[in-house]
DNA sequence: TAACTCGGACTTTCAAGAGT
DNA sequence: CTCTTGAAAGTCCGAGTTAT
């Protein structure tokens, strides 16, 4: 049985029937008669036309062979071929919402999936018309406890009297995303207009699915927005979006207070993933993408990489790296399409931030051949106005020799990034600071950089909100000046060997002279730093950023081993920074605590080292008698905030929502 | 020679603007 | 509000190519 065929004569997703062909002849369609009755060949070659001259909508098959289809599901090519026979709603005419115009909601829109009374089971151009399963067995998979129904009313009082076209086709094409009421959708707010209801504490699942859209969405945004992911999941919309739920569960407990109810979350969540009879689609792949994310932020590396090598190998096995993919499973709604597009990129630049920190695995997606379009910006995918036009990598390549003068995503200049982190790893052993291969891979980043548009130079949009995307392209990029130019720059990691919770020790033997490579290497990890004063939570980042603040941290402490730095209470401060950052999210995140207490006690051990120099009258040679108070005391207040910090650390339990909403 | 590919003619649909 | 226009999205004919 089609999983989303409805009951009781609703719209359908899939062609009509083979019975109703008869009466689907296309020239039924509203409108279009005048046309397609008295069709140029059909007039001068058929003398007795029974068969339409064309279809409202060929089936995907059809289409791409350019092959006249005959409109019924399965078609009679796709019958004879044995081949899956797939429609999706026709586009066609629609290009992009009215500029400047408020939306009339009397007047139907086209790719909202025009709700033609009486007739959109007889229409293949309808497919996708709301056409689910409205039954959502939640207790069948486990998941008795999350149920949308409590949280989501059918509709707000006002779409009662204003029947929105979107609550009767909630899946379809539609940019008028405004229109969409979000009372009715949000997960434990009020409905608007309506008198103060007191509502039911929210149950630990419904915080854990709040807690993973406020904290973790916006640093992987590849899931469906939070107002369209409930209300597909209402409709039954595909069983797999409950392992996606349970995934984002898991992840969500991760930012609050939930007790040994995080192990259940995880198992359950893995236990869908694998269970049997689960099909491969696009929703798996989010779940396990969720897993591994949080598997990775837990320390729990081996069983995170196991589960990323099942997760690539199912998204190449159902194509998700095609550019057909998100047409194909889009179901006609752009929302989905995007998720799509942003679940194989995401996954892509994930593979690679995997890669990069951990070096264990070797970013097997960077050699998979992907045309998938790029995502559009943030705020786009979120209130649902996708843009019509879909840029491709090639188009992105391509800017700078072509006139066009295009704008791109943040997303796509973090894809960016992690394609350049891609290009650094598979570059050639270097055997000595001069190697033209560092030139050619310090150059991807720098164009990478320069070609930069002045909206995305900084990690700010233009509501001056931080753009996480941006932000994560930026210490990709730093993260990456400093993998390719700290192996040959002055710096000595030998003291700093047991910062090894993101990635193993790497030997760098100490330079004689401070070359070029150390620069590079210094100036990113000061960068680094500096991205922790952004005016957010740094909880809300990604995190990886830990293992880039890690990474930033070895250079720092690689420096202030040296026996003579420059600018030394500078460079202290940034180590304060960074310690205070691994502090910050250690309450999310176990591999930060472990990172936290690494490189706090690394510090500890070079403080010890230099204060056994300063024993030596030699160490002060060129100091005054201030400056070497200033140094002793300085010194002295940095390890005292080290100490404290241990002290309040150790008081503070891994992931309480009260004090990760502090900040 | 059958099967397949795909350029391109033609159709459908829409947004936007002009006219009433 | 209707009509017109321009353009995008779509169907599928049929010429050319490839496989059997």
């Amino acid at each position: 049985m089609d999983p989303y065929a409805t009951a009781g004569g609703a719209p359908q997703l899939t062609a009509p029937s083979s019975s109703d062909s008869a009466n689907s002849s296309p020239s039924v369609s509203t409108g279009t008669a005048t046309s397609t009755a008295t069709p140029i060949s059909s007039a001068t070659t058929e003398p007795h036309p029974v068969a339409p001259a064309s279809v409202p909508a060929a089936c995907l098959a059809c289409r791409g062979k350019h092959l006249k289809c005959d409109g019924n599901n399965p078609c009679s090519r796709c019958t004879s071929s044995n081949t899956e026979c797939l429609y999706v709603p026709s586009r066609r005419g629609y290009k992009g919402p009215r500029r400047g115009t408020a939306h009339n909601p009397n007047k139907r829109h086209a790719s909202s999936s025009p709700p033609y009374p009486g007739t959109e089971g007889d229409c293949p151009m309808l497919l996708g018309h709301g056409g689910v399963n409205v039954n959502v067995n939640l207790t069948a998979s486990g998941l008795a406890g999350f149920n949308p129904a409590i949280v989501l009313p059918e509709q707000s009082p006002a779409s009662y009297t204003n029947p929105s076209p979107l609550t009767s086709v909630p899946l379809y094409r539609n940019p008028f995303v405004n229109a969409m009421d979000p009372n009715g959708l949000a997960l434990t707010s009020a409905t608007a207009g309506a008198p103060p209801v007191q509502a039911p504490p929210p149950t630990l699942e419904q915080r854990c699915f709040d807690a993973f859209y406020h904290f973790f969405h916006a640093g992987h945004p590849f899931v469906l927005p939070k107002e369209y992911f409930l209300r597909m999941l209402k409709e039954g919309f595909a069983p797999n979006m409950n392992i996606v739920l349970a995934a984002m569960r898991y992840i969500g407990s991760l930012y609050i207070d939930a007790g040994p109810a995080r192990a259940t979350y995880l198992d359950e969540a893995i236990r869908l993933c694998y269970q049997p009879g689960t099909t491969k689609d696009g929703f798996l792949i989010q779940a396990l993408l969720l897993i591994i994310i949080g598997l990775d932020g837990q320390c729990n590396q081996p069983r995170a990489r196991e589960l990323l090598a099942d997760c690539e190998h199912y998204a190449i096995e159902i194509d998700l790296n095609k550019r057909d993919f998100a047409t194909i499973h889009g179901r006609g709604n752009p929302v989905l399409e995007e998720s799509w597009r942003r679940t194989w990129w995401d996954l892509y630049v994930c593979d690679g931030m995997i890669a990069g920190v951990h070096r264990v695995t070797k970013f097997l997606l960077f050699d998979i051949q992907a045309d998938v379009g790029l995502p559009c910006e943030e705020q786009q995918y979120l209130t649902g106005r996708i843009p019509t036009q879909t840029l491709y990598m090639e188009d992105f390549d391509d800017q700078g020799f072509s006139d066009e003068d295009r704008e791109f995503s943040s997303f796509t200049y973090r894809i960016a990034a992690a394609r350049n982190l891609g290009r650094m790893m598979r570059m050639p052993p270097v055997m000595f600071p001069d190697d033209s291969t560092v030139d050619r891979v310090q150059s991807l980043l720098t164009n990478w950089r320069i070609h930069l548009p002045d909206s995305k130079r900084d990690d700010l949009n233009k509501n001056c909100t931080l753009d996480e995307m941006m932000f994560q392209a930026h210490f990709i990029t730093h993260a990456c000046t400093i993998m390719l130019h700290q192996p040959l720059s002055q710096l000595d990691t030998t003291p700093v060997q047991a910062v090894n919770s993101c990635a193993p020790h790497r030997p760098v033997p100490s330079g004689d002279v401070f070359n070029a490579h150390t620069r590079h290497t210094l100036t990113a990890a000061a960068e680094i730093s500096k991205m922790i004063t952004q005016a957010v939570p740094v909880t809300q980042h990604t995190h990886f950023f830990t293992c880039v603040v890690t990474l930033s941290s070895i250079v720092h402490l690689s420096r202030w081993a040296l026996y003579f730095v420059d600018d030394e209470d500078h460079l202290r401060q940034q180590i304060r920074l960074n310690i205070g950052a691994l502090r910050k999210l250690s309450r999310v995140w176990k591999a930060a605590d472990t990172a936290w207490t690494q490189v706090r006690a690394v510090a500890h051990d070079i403080y010890r080292e230099k204060k056994a120099q300063q024993i030596s009258p030699a160490f002060w040679v060129g100091f005054t008698q201030e400056q070497m108070m200033s140094s002793i005391n300085a010194d002295e207040g940095i390890m005292s905030e080290f100490q404290n910090a241990a002290a309040n650390g150790a008081a503070v339990g891994s992931g309480v929502m009260g004090r990760v909403s502090q900040e």
